[in-house]
RNA sequence: GGCAGCGUAGCUCAGUGGUAGAGCAGGGGAAUCAUAAUCCCUUGGUCGGGGGUUCAAAUCCCUCCGCUGCUACCA
């Protein structure tokens, strides 16, 4: 299976001044579930994370915690490497900025533009507030005492001018329409690119590309009085992964360009227009995709600090579990779309969908094998109309999935599970195996059995949403490690009859409110 | 201000010309294998307001109201 098709895929890199929350938890988790979907589906996987670390931000707050800006980082990034474990993701690298083979891959990319005649020396001046530090527009700044301009967060600014090297993004609009144009799923989802196209249309100035305001960032080769800009050192991480600069063999010519850039909403700019013009200004090609997600408000409420209603993604787990957390966050929403995080929706998911539903149709099912076929895989008999039709949807889910996890609509897979777990529920129902025990013992084999596989389908397919749950379901189909993939799904890989099960235990409880004092 | 999108059952949403849909919530019933879980039936909407095109509009056009996003160098 390596090296036929490969699959790399990233998140953000974090900025590590940041605490952890349930958006950052959100945008990786997604990255996680597609990761395991395509390893399951025989895919050559490489999924990155990572944190950015430069900035003056970051630069301030390490002084402010009196540190080195190195050690600062060294102890903060180290939240988003504890995200990790807490969700359990798939990720093979987790990069940092900071790290040596990051700092040669900008400067090399810089070196690279420079060649190319895409950077030149030029100055940035502007109207600039030392208080928000940061420049304004001449239409955002209204006239105040004494010739003084004024931003609109009340701050005095005054005219500023200093070096800065700029990139040409002004020469690369036509370019980058005619790759949107050629590109039409480049950015999803298809409103978000609308956004971007007319963004670029609009018209594109060049950016500015380096600082000398602060040092906590890459120096720029041959001009150490100037440090790089953080974007076009945070981006080039998706390359310093793969071996950037080197570009021949390895991983670079393996994985990249990347499949999917997974980012929110907020820096889509960053992924859709400037990462892909510094790319194909060094000769580089651009990424498959861009997908831009929505935000998540609590309670119907903003998160913010001030309301101190942000969620840490520990206390989703601890409160509801790991599996729930990651079933709620891809379940409740139009992928893409914001979504509101509520307890009494996430009670409703957890009880309603994965208790009674999923949760419930696999306990019945095997405590009835358990308890009347003599804990074994049951020997079926021929099959009905109606066993052909079940068996017949579980086994079409997985072109389903793929269909729609390949365009980043987990709802709408989750969805697509489901309505095969209800017609598996509808199914016991109908044949009402308890009855036929009395009956017709044979024929209460053949639809146990007909259950039984219909449930290897599912717990195989929702692995990469929930690994813990679906392995445990797994487990108690008696189906070890090398019998999980994608490719044992159908009648290939059915349950063998005769094989000896283990006692049916309950995989997803029931969410009990505690009581109130 | 400009551009784009949205406004459909209590809630979340699907539905782009042809007798209003799903899930959840609410009501009634069946069953009893199972985590009192499941299954069936059912209440409920002048599809934001108004006007127009059409034999026919949630669906096309105009207008009004409300909401959201984008409108570059803070990440």
């Amino acid at each position: 299976m390596a090296g036929s098709k490969t699959y790399y895929l990233t998140t953000p890199i974090y900025y590590v001044n940041d605490v952890p929350h349930i958006g950052h938890a959100y945008t990786t988790l997604a990255c996680d579930v597609l990761a395991r979907f395509m390893r399951l589906d025989g895919y050559d996987v490489k999924f990155l994370t990572g944190t950015d670390e430069h900035g003056q931000k970051v630069e301030k707050s390490a002084q402010a915690a009196g540190v080195d800006p190195q050690a600062f980082t060294d102890r903060v990034s180290q939240n988003f490497r504890d995200l990790v474990g807490v969700m359990d993701y798939s990720n093979d690298d987790f990069i940092r900025t900071t790290e040596p083979r990051h700092v040669a891959s900008v400067q090399a990319l810089w070196t690279r533009l420079v060649e190319a005649g895409d950077i030149y020396l030029g100055s940035y001046a502007g109207w600039y507030s030392v208080r928000d530090e940061a420049f304004y527009g001449t239409d955002e700044l209204r006239d105040g005492p004494n010739g003084k301009k004024i931003a609109p967060t009340g701050a005095e600014c005054e005219w500023v001018e200093e070096p800065s090297y700029f990139f040409r993004l002004s020469a690369w609009q036509d370019r980058l329409l005619a790759f949107y144009d050629a590109n039409p799923d480049f950015i999803l989802p298809p409103g978000k690119r609308n956004e971007v196209v007319a963004f670029v249309k609009g018209g594109l100035q060049d950016l500015s590309v380096s600082r000398t305001t602060f040092k906590w960032g890459i120096p720029v080769p041959g001009d150490d009085a100037h440090i790089m800009y953080v974007w076009l050192d945070a981006l080039t991480n998706y390359i310093t992964a793969v071996g950037y600069p080197q570009t021949e063999g390895g991983e670079f010519a393996k994985y990249w360009p990347a499949d999917l850039h997974m980012v929110g909403k907020d820096i889509l700019r960053f992924h859709a227009v400037y990462w892909p013009a510094f790319l194909m200004a060094a000769g580089l090609q651009p990424p498959k995709r861009v997908f831009a997600h929505g935000w998540w408000t609590i309670e119907g409420q903003k998160m913010s600090k001030s309301l101190g209603n942000v969620i840490a993604p520990e206390t989703l787990v601890k409160t509801y579990g790991l599996d729930q957390t990651r079933y709620f966050l891809l379940r409740e929403v139009p992928f893409g779309n914001d979504g509101d995080f509520s307890h009494a929706a996430m009670v409703r998911r957890i009880n309603s969908e994965l208790a009674n539903d999923y949760g419930n149709l696999v306990q019945r099912v095997l405590s009835m094998i358990g308890k009347n076929c003599g804990a074994q895989v049951p020997q079926p008999g021929p099959f009905t109309e109606a066993d052909e039709a079940l068996l017949g949807r579980a086994r079409a889910l997985l072109g389903t999935l793929r269909a729609e996890i390949g365009v980043q609509a987990f709802h709408k897979a989750l969805d697509a599970v489901w309505a095969v777990v209800g017609d598996a529920n509808r199914y016991v129902d109908e044949q009402a195996p308890w009855a036929l025990k009395k009956t017709d013992p044979a024929r209460m084999a053949t639809v146990l059995y007909v259950l039984a596989e219909t449930i290897r389908h599912l717990a195989i397919l929702t692995q990469p949403v929930m690994p813990a749950a679906s392995s445990r379901i797994l487990d108690q189909l008696a189906l070890g490690p090398d019998a999980r993939g994608f490719d044992r799904l159908g009648q290939g890989g059915a349950l063998v009859p005769g094989t000896a099960l283990p006692a049916p235990q309950g995989v997803f409880p029931r969410y009990v409110e505690e009581p109130k004092t």
